[in-house]
RNA sequence: GGCCCCAUCGUCUAAUGGUUAGGACGUCGGGUUUUCAUCCCGGCAAUCCGGGUUCGAUUCCCGGUGGGGUCACCA
């Protein structure tokens, strides 16, 4: 049974690239079947921000990558389900604190109670030097009595991994063998002087307890896999198989950060991304089930997810396709979902308009809208008839009395129509149309003013479209009003 | 700098030991149209360089170059 995965810190905000990696790591467990678990890692103290946990899961939860396994808010509570928990780390410090024993004992880990500065001096001299910088191991060759001495005297410590002679070998899925040599790796800090595991060690031990399968997470993690895989070794555990994520990048080419443009999952919400779009975009930046398909379900995702056909090299994030891409999602929108998901940019007096009238306008004014937000703001413009210059009322090639004859004509068709009728925009076009036609006009001369009349903006939808927004009443209304100004 | 990873249009990508190297975004041009947008048609645009293997390499191998990642008591 495959088991994996997405093991976040919680930093406040969801990072587009940890999106990612937790859209992949969903993706392949639902594609095999398998249990897909959230894991919040919180070991740093330092870095604790009050409802980070909470805002992480509210906005995995909107972009529906649900755990089978792990925290979940309810009723704005943490919860957790599943029978490996806790699933959050700050949690767990008594297991971390049980297993480090292990490897005291069998010597792979060893107490080290240098100073922060004799550590940043021996950095600074090893850089100096142009070696490279690592622990020179001067507490490992302590006797059990002095470490006790130490320990008695409440001497601040820390626990090291100590990495043997020779290279480690691994298997990356994505990348094949890597081999690196263990001179290049640190004894790395296992136990922190606040008695926190770092990352490796509750990352090695949570991963071997939760049984998890596949460890699928991004390439800044590849060159940590030998401390990993060391780890497991002194444990005398089984390593899970390592997937690397190529990057998600700046249009630099660097890795994608903040300072450089928007990088929180929240921030492209609130420009008025929708999460499928999100979703369908993200999924294709290194992974590419079919050449000419861009737009997935989030099924097709995952019946098409193949782990072995992600590519090697990054991907820049490349903001104007995802803006064409939500521009073909929002038209994919029906009516009522896109009420829904436009109610949030709307201001409040505008939420509180007539449900049937909001839908016409979204179902009409979608097709000129790249993102939520924008298809909100034309939403104003129907609520009152907008101040313009006469003038805008007479087509290029007509003139004021031609704009007025037309308009008065139009109105009175208007009037004289059935409400059911402006059920159907092609039977107004039809009627329109009708009009132009027997009278031999051109549809510049007609459908110009009218549509002025109708919206007092140059540019707009059809006339055709906003009469059957407007209804036969508001319509008549503002053709009259135009008339006046004429 | 050490180590590791990577390399197809500007960007995301497809493909193959033999193809006119395909698609999408963007861009440019055209069409539809009362306007804008949508939509449709078309153009420009790529296999990093050098060796080798091979009848043939963009594809396989080696080297170079370039880019990136990482070198914490952060994850």
């Amino acid at each position: 049974m495959v088991r994996v995965r997405f093991a976040p810190s919680p930093t406040g905000f969801l990072h587009i690239g940890g999106l990612r990696t937790a859209l992949y790591n969903y993706l392949f467990a639902k594609n095999q079947g398998g249990v897909f678990i959230l894991r919040i890692e919180d070991t740093d103290q330092t870095r604790y921000v009050e409802g980070a946990i909470e805002s992480l899961l509210r906005t995995l939860s909107i972009m529906g990558i649900n755990p089978d396994e792990g925290p979940f808010l309810e009723d704005n509570k943490i919860k957790q389900i599943g029978e490996f928990g806790p699933y959050i780390q700050s949690e767990r410090t008594s297991l971390y604190r049980e297993y480090i024993k292990k490897l005291i004992e069998n010597k792979t880990a060893y107490y080290c109670f240098c100073s922060q500065e004799r550590l940043d001096n021996l950095r600074k001299e090893q850089e100096l030097a142009k070696m490279t910088t690592k622990y020179d191991r001067h507490c490992l060759h302590l006797t059990k009595e002095e470490i006790e001495k130490k320990l008695e005297a409440n001497e601040p410590y820390v626990i090291r991994l100590k990495i043997p002679e020779g290279e480690t070998r691994f298997e990356d899925i994505i990348r094949g063998p890597i081999t690196i040599s263990n001179q290049e790796v640190d004894d790395q800090v296992l136990i922190k002087s606040d008695g926190f595991p770092t990352y490796h060690l509750a990352n090695v031990v949570d991963d071997h307890l939760m049984g998890i399968t596949h460890v699928i997470r991004a390439e800044e993690w590849l060159s940590s896999v030998p401390k990993h895989v060391i780890l497991y070794k002194s444990f005398g555990w089984e390593a899970p198989q390592f997937a690397h994520l190529p990057l998600v990048l700046n249009k630099d080419r660097s890795k994608l950060s903040k300072r450089q443009g928007d990088v929180a999952v929240e921030d492209f919400l609130a420009k008025g991304y929708l999460p499928q779009t999100l979703i369908n975009f993200i999924a294709l930046l290194g992974f590419n089930p079919k050449a000419d398909q861009e737009i997935y379900t989030k099924e097709e995702l995952i019946n098409a997810f193949d782990i072995s056909k992600i590519n090697k090299s990054g991907a820049v994030f490349d903001e104007q396709k995802l803006l064409w891409m939500n521009g073909q999602y929002i038209r994919l929108q029906t009516g009522f979902d896109l009420i829904k998901s436009i109610k949030p940019f709307l201001s409040s007096n505008e939420v509180s308009i007539d449900e049937n009238f909001l839908e016409r306008i979204c179902s009409v004014e979608k097709e000129r809208a790249s993102l939520l937000s924008e298809l909100a703001q034309k939403i104003s413009d129907y609520l009152q008839i907008p101040s313009y210059d006469p003038s805008l009322l007479v087509w290029k090639k007509a003139d004021k009395q031609d704009a007025r004859k037309h308009l008065e004509a139009i109105s009175a068709i208007v009037g004289s129509c059935s409400e059911e009728k402006f059920q159907s925009i092609l039977e107004i076009e039809v009627m329109i149309k009708g009009y132009i036609q027997t009278n031999q006009f051109s549809n510049g001369n007609v459908l110009w003013p009218t549509r002025v009349a109708l919206c007092g903006l140059a540019q707009s939808p059809s006339p055709f479209e906003l009469l059957w927004i407007f209804g036969k009443e508001e319509s008549l209304r503002r053709l009259n009003h135009a008339i006046k100004l004429l």
